[in-house]
DNA sequence: AGTACCACCTGACGGC
DNA sequence: TGCCGTCAGGTGGTAC
């Protein structure tokens, strides 16, 4: 699930559950999802300390601990948090379990084990060091078209291409680009400054509404696509059916009608 | 710079 | 019911 509206959400779940209290002890149920750091590095970053503050850039969540450190967590394909009191709530796939003083549980819960966790001092030192584009909540429409000027490759793929901007996946690309009517192959260099400025603007209209509306299917908007995200769906301008293609060796859902390649 | 393909993992699903 | 291929919302490396 996690694209950048899921790693808002996870944010405000660890802003809302998890700040200030007492961490007591850790378990890594599976050190694959540990990035530079080993089991007992963690525990040791992590025990007796406390988170302070959470910030977000991307799909990246940062977790303040004081002294200059810093918990990251990244989350695949399949990760997601956890918190609960009750050892029988921990989740199928817990890979990392954080404890806490009240006898509540923070899990990181990633089947896959695509995720990261790791200790890091410095996220904006972090977000250079990876090459991190923009987070597209951030960016005013001049620094949107500035980072898309020059570009020659397709929309899709730039736009999921986390060095250009960071935070953007497979779905929320289609969405996008169901939203601006283009299709997922068009050339970033075909789009016009209305275009540009059309799809600047449902970028960041697609990732709030999805924000706030949660990121379930069935919570968003009729008038989105990722209700209707399966080959032979009614378009949610029924103009006709969706239909899958391959764009950025990913599945692209679109609507031919509203989204003609040209 | 851009694209295609593979790998990393586990599990769900459809076809036979 | 069981086996098998395919696919899954991410990313990093390779080859072209």
């Amino acid at each position: 699930m996690p694209e950048l509206p899921e790693l808002e959400i996870f944010k405000q779940y660890v802003d809302s559950t998890s700040l200030h209290q007492n961490i007591e002890t850790i378990e890594v149920k599976n050190g694959k999802v540990l990035g530079g750091i080993s089991a007992s590095e963690l525990k040791r970053g992590l025990e007796g300390r406390r988170f302070e503050s959470t910030r977000r850039h991307g799909k990246h969540l940062f977790v303040e601990l004081g002294d200059g450190e810093w918990l990251l967590l990244h989350f695949g394909m399949t990760g997601s948090l956890k918190y609960y009191k009750d050892a029988d709530e921990e989740p199928t796939h817990a890979r990392v379990l954080i404890s806490f003083g009240n006898g509540y549980h923070l899990a990181f819960d990633d089947q896959r084990m695509f995720g990261k966790v790791d200790l890091i001092e410095d996220p904006d030192g972090y977000v250079e060091k990876q090459q991190l584009g923009l987070d597209p909540l951030d960016v005013d429409f001049t620094a949107f078209r500035q980072r898309l000027e020059g570009r020659r490759g397709e929309i899709k793929a730039t736009l999921m291409n986390q060095r250009v901007f960071a935070g953007i996946g497979n779905i929320y690309s289609d969405e996008i680009l169901f939203q601006v009517r283009l299709h997922p192959r068009t050339t970033v260099g075909r789009l016009d400054e209305g275009a540009l400025h059309d799809l600047h603007e449902q970028t960041g209209r697609v990732l709030r509404v999805a924000i706030e509306r949660g990121t379930s299917p069935g919570g968003l908007p009729e008038s989105f696509l990722l209700p209707h995200r399966q080959e032979g769906a009614d378009c949610p301008r029924n103009n006709g059916k969706i239909q899958k293609t391959k764009a950025a060796g990913r599945t692209a859902y679109y609507c031919p009608t509203c989204q003609p390649r040209i």
